[in-house]
DNA sequence: GTCTATATACAGATAGAC
DNA sequence: GTCTATCTGTATATAGAC
């Protein structure tokens, strides 16, 4: 765990960045390394296979998420409330690898479902003890996976801009105050 | 539209059935027109490019997706309580087209962002009169779309048939029920 | 640890026979 | 309307120099 290489890490940035602008197809090894400044020999030093390459942004996906549960869950706002604000997202790290991750599972990648999946898990387990059963657990956990679904679809047409089917400002917080009122 | 050829209409539904089961980076035109019984040059004299054979399924999606929001709206049951039921997808014709399309649109099509747009728009439409206001309207297009997106997610990966994250049986007649009260 | 050069495979697309 | 054969581009991966 210690300190990995800054190339490495270079290297895996460029690749999630492709991902999430260009899509599944864009983001091949031989564009990551170009993007990260490597040629693609460096670029098989770090990460023999696609498959490996693939393997370390879902693992660092992971991470961010185990970390991103543990602040939510000292906000003062509740978590709920947290939770759904953050599923429109912001360019965060964890955003990113959501996204990035989400990519990969629909560029059909089985690892990347497995992984988002246990991501789930772990939102799952930290909403369950502030919502009032499980249907109101369900609930949240659906409209975030709308969200994030919705939010997801755009970011691929960068010219688009689309006034987007996700909620934004004062919308954003009626909904907000909707979901947690059905749920808590 | 009079009536298109059996074998057009083979590929397309070769070309579908790819996508959901194996991605899009499975689907190619090649595994396609094995899989629909013809040759690679009798799928080109009828879809002369990739572009062509996903406009067609596109245009198809978003032709069943006309004749399902019509079916709804004449459901005993409710439009908003049919609208979700069908979220979850049995295997439906425009359940197929509607996981195909966002294949697409998470492999790098444009066009199947646009195409899944549009349908988004016309569940918005026929749902708003049986909404109360707009925040309503969004929790019951979000908890749509998260099932759908959870469900979409699954079938990729048909060994794993895990217990999956969407409620079934009595489980979805209570998220409905909720959802219900919470939008009307 | 990073590079160039190259092997292998396969996708999309064209040409033209039947 | 459907076929075979072929061209071209590009992606993954290997070999080996520096």
């Amino acid at each position: 765990m210690s300190r990995p290489p800054r190339a490495r890490e270079s290297v895996l940035d460029a690749f999630e960045a492709l991902l999430i602008a260009e899509g599944p197809k864009a983001a091949t090894m031989d564009a990551a390394a170009q993007a990260a400044g490597v040629s693609k020999g460096g670029l098989l030093y770090h990460f023999a296979s696609k498959e490996a390459l693939e393997t370390a942004l879902l693992e660092r996906m992971e991470q961010l998420a185990r970390e991103d549960v543990a602040e939510m869950e000292a906000e003062p706002e509740g978590i709920v409330s947290a939770f759904l604000r953050s599923s429109v997202m912001d360019d965060s790290p964890i955003d990113r690898a959501l996204i990035a991750g989400s990519r990969l599972a629909q560029g059909g990648s089985a690892a990347a479902v497995e992984a988002l999946r246990r991501v789930r898990e772990l939102w799952e387990e930290a909403l369950r003890p502030h919502t009032r059963d499980e249907t109101a657990l369900q609930l949240v956990l659906l409209v975030s996976d709308g969200l994030y679904f919705n939010n997801a679809l755009g970011v691929q047409t960068p010219g688009a801009t689309v006034p987007g089917p996700v909620p934004e400002g004062a919308a954003m917080d009626a909904l907000i105050a909707l979901v947690e009122a059905s749920a808590r």
